[in-house]
DNA sequence: TCACCTTGGTGTCCGTTCGG
DNA sequence: CCGAACGGACACCAAGGTGA
């Protein structure tokens, strides 16, 4: 309920103030500070909102609340306390946990080809826990997945479960993604390679994608890996629906999303880890 | 040991409510 | 009326279990 009147009331003095006088009134900026609730026995202060988007109006005072008999009194909302984060690591993925991001990519796509997806039966409904608004601020850690090097924690250090890699298409990247670890389906249009790097070229409708694999790469894969790179491209050129799943760092280069893999087991082509593609390819 | 499945916590979407 | 916060529903994801 808009509130149109107030009490100013400063020392002995009392006086009744409406939006439509208040600006006139001699003591204008006084008035504006001590601004009360009209309501007989309610002291809940009230600020003056001067018209804008809406008409003028006063509005009740932070944390100032009516007594519960005032036609103005409404519950606030109990707001949980903000999760504050006190500081940001690393954890490096472990290469089950990649393996398993990876099954799973497998897994959800084959159940949509499919069409088993769930059927929702009806779950249980247990409610989600509360957070205790009496509990003091909670501080978490914040933890970001990595496959790169330096990563301040091993995984499952301190019994913390490792970090989650959020799935990504194409289309649903954003700037939110920057710098944080996901895995990307996508079939592969193109292969560069170069001395020390290889690019892939992902495509889906108008995006496209792509999955750079530079020095740290190759500093710590098998030295055949840059043959693999070559086969790859080879094949692509002939035949362009081999599907990439990877896990990596989003970055934005020249204005657009792209991925760095970081280690040999971190992506699968076809669902095969590309050693054992390539073989069943040549065969 | 490995692929696959179940379990339960959590991220995200989106309509609703709140407060101004 | 409007933007922000809320909260229900559900999709997503890690972990752990199971059976071959």
């Amino acid at each position: 309920m808009p509130i149109y009147e107030a009490i100013y009331r400063s020392n002995d003095h009392e006086e009744l103030i409406t939006v439509n006088s208040i600006e006139q009134h001699e003591k204008f900026v006084d008035v504006k500070n001590h601004l009360y609730c009209t309501y007989q026995g309610c002291t809940a202060r009230l600020s003056y909102v001067p018209k804008g988007k809406v008409r003028a109006h006063f509005k009740t005072w932070p944390k100032n609340n009516h007594i519960q008999d005032c036609t103005d009194y409404f519950e606030r909302m109990v707001t949980a306390n903000k999760q504050k984060s006190i500081a940001t690591s690393t954890m490096a993925l472990s290469d089950k946990h990649i393996k398993s991001v990876l099954d799973n990519l497998k897994r959800k796509r084959k159940e949509q080809e499919s069409g088993t997806d769930k059927v929702k039966t009806n779950r249980k409904k247990k409610p989600r826990p509360k957070v205790n608004p009496d509990s003091f601020e909670n501080t978490t850690l914040n933890i970001v997945p990595t496959t790169g090097p330096e990563a301040d924690l091993t995984s499952g250090e301190n019994n913390i479960k490792e970090p989650s890699v959020r799935n990504r298409s194409l289309i649903n990247l954003s700037d939110d993604d920057l710098n944080w670890t996901r895995s990307v389906e996508c079939y592969i249009q193109n292969v560069e390679t170069d001395d020390n790097r290889a690019v892939l070229e992902l495509r889906d409708g108008n995006y496209t994608f792509r999955v750079f694999f530079e020095e740290f790469f190759f500093d710590n894969a098998p030295i055949n890996f840059r043959g693999y790179f070559e086969d790859l491209k080879y094949l692509v050129q002939r035949h362009k629906e081999y599907l990439f799943s990877g896990v990596g760092l989003i970055e934005k280069r020249n204005e657009q999303y792209c991925m760095l893999v970081n280690r040999g087991n971190d992506f699968r082509i076809d669902d095969q880890y590309i050693a054992i593609f390539l073989q069943n390819a040549s065969a």
